[in-house]
DNA sequence: TGTTTTTATGTAATCGATTGCACAAAGCTA
DNA sequence: TAGCTTTGTGCAATCGATTACATAAAAACA
């Protein structure tokens, strides 16, 4: 009673079928002017709202998609997330939102929840932990639902993806620090079972080597995306006989860190040292000394996958086609690796 | 074919009914132990899931709940979601998140969204521009569906709600100002038709009060919550013939403005000049010099939000009621604002 | 006026899972 | 062995909306 207005009701308060009321609400030819109108006006009244749920079951559709992140109070994957948002509203679907917390398990749980929930598409960044077992995934695609990768991707067959370029990313930033002198150039690397996080050393590698640059394997560090790792690894550098003089963070958070440290150690930037980051989190731009980093639009990285979606549900012919979109980074050259203006 | 296994094919393949099947998945205690062995294991054979749109269509409850908020591309809101997000997996609920940007047709719109959804409940921050016509609100009510209000709350019966207790935090911070040696104290205020934004006015101005200090029009200026509406602000106040020497920012992002302004015109934070802010965005934290801010605890606050949205489903008899909860304001005492150690 | 066509509506099945009621078979009691 | 329980299943309705098919009424036509 309290707010359960159905076509039933309707149709019986009309003298008339819930058939009827179906077909009207739904500007079906083939309804009489004058029953639409009855039709229209007690649904108003009656306060009428379709049941999506009961939609849903009969269509198959749910106009729901989930998107899968290892988590959302980072702007990055915020940022992403608005941006399928605003590309999918419009066209009437409600986006549900599961954290992985970079948890496997959790993975491939929040997987199985969205493909209950009969969710029409699923956008997903994968978890830190590379699977072997690519069984949850292959279900996906088994059942013809729309998969899009975005950012942490995996190569595979029938799954479309949205990247920027991360290795002409980190070769261009790798490029601009030797540009500014810099010739002792330490990279933070994320987990490089990732793609993103391999294609970004091969990009620092190659540029390394089209400068005539050797690797020194010292400079490499493996670091998580927080400021103290990136403190800590300053540490280490610092502590080589050798210590470079130029840092390529593959994380914003980690080179603020090693900002940090480097100022502590009465190290000035980017006079005697240089620190490029990776993401354009917000601070980096903020900082008094603004950090250098690489943006990854996300917004329209979101928007981009949203479209893809869009492609590949309207498309049903060739539902099992792939498109890897492939963004391009933009550098944010700032005051923590500029040296020559 | 593709994966659309339900309990009929299940039935289909035993030779018994579709309800024998469904009895045996849910371990309803009538069925015999062979046929629900033999249930379960062809089941998982033809890799059975349980269609949870037939289910929420028959039950009416959906097991997804709605949250709306202005955007998530913030630390804040994506935190409070996290938390909602934390506390209602475990109890296997999905979120779906609507933004409003603001915008209260958009607010309208996403409430009518969700309840055609058929959420089970409905968490909220409303938007800036407060709504004389509640109507869409009292719908939700109506309906019986739980609805929480968090942070940016609206007054009203029948609605619970999780916030800080923003007069406090107003006053101790105005407090902490005036004991650091600051008696004149700008104010950056939000919207203050909006609650939240009205409290922690009036707990500036009771501290005031409080310590016999007399509140200065002039000090008092309305801000959108952005860097440069800071920097603008920081102009207007040292233009004053009697300028301020401290400011309170109910914005992390102004207060930012404020001192990047207040440095170029060389004036020293702390010593000539203090600076605190609201939100603990986590720049505030990385800033060379550190801002002093309030820790709004979002990740709690969406737990909480989620604790009184559980608590108001299982109680179905009272379900009418209301639960208030306050939290703690933090306050957390950084360099822009520690004169006395 | 009788027949055909058109128009508007009703009937009933469907989407997938659940559940009150009915009922057959088996077990138990006297 | 007749009668009563218990146990395990089946039947069929339900949740709300849509839609192929059937059909009555009205309109058009000859």
């Amino acid at each position: 009673m309290s707010g359960k207005t159905t076509i039933y009701d309707i149709a019986k308060a009309l003298n008339i079928t819930a058939a009827t009321v179906s077909r009207a609400l739904n500007n079906n030819p083939k309804i009489s002017q004058s029953t639409r109108k009855l039709v229209l006006e007690t649904a108003n009244k009656m306060n009428y709202k379709q049941n999506k749920l009961a939609l849903a079951l009969r269509s198959g559709k749910s106009n729901n998609v989930g998107v899968i992140v290892p988590r959302i109070n980072t702007n990055f994957f915020a940022s992403v997330i608005r941006g399928i948002e605003e590309g999918l509203h419009p066209e009437g679907y409600q986006v549900i939102i599961c954290q992985t917390h970079e948890d496997e398990n959790r993975e491939v749980e929040n997987v199985n929840t969205l493909l209950n929930a009969q969710v029409d598409g699923i956008f997903m960044s994968i978890s830190n932990l590379p699977k072997e077992d690519n069984h949850y995934i292959e279900r996906v695609i088994q059942k013809n639902i729309p998969l899009i990768f975005f950012d942490r991707k995996k190569e595979m067959k029938n799954v479309s993806s949205v990247t920027i370029d991360d290795y002409l990313a980190s070769y261009q930033t790798t490029q601009h620090l030797i540009e500014q002198g810099c010739k002792k150039i330490a990279y933070f690397s994320g987990d490089r079972s990732l793609e993103i996080y391999e294609d970004r050393y091969r990009g620092y590698e190659k540029a390394l080597l089209d400068n005539n640059i050797p690797i020194n394997p010292d400079y490499i560090i493996s670091i998580k995306s927080n400021v103290t790792e990136g403190r800590d690894a300053v540490e280490k550098l610092l502590a080589l006989e050798n210590p470079p003089n130029a840092i390529f963070s593959t994380s914003d958070f980690a080179a603020l860190g090693a900002i940090q440290r480097l100022k502590e150690h009465g190290i000035k930037i980017p006079e005697d040292f240089c620190v490029f980051g990776f993401g354009n989190e917000p601070f980096t731009k903020f900082m008094e000394l603004s950090i250098s980093t690489v943006d990854q639009s996300p917004l329209e990285m979101g928007k981009m996958a949203a479209q893809v979606f869009l492609e590949k549900i309207n498309n049903s012919d060739n539902k099992k086609s792939e498109n890897k979109v492939v963004l391009m980074p933009k550098l944010l050259i700032r005051q923590s690796s500029t040296r020559i203006a």
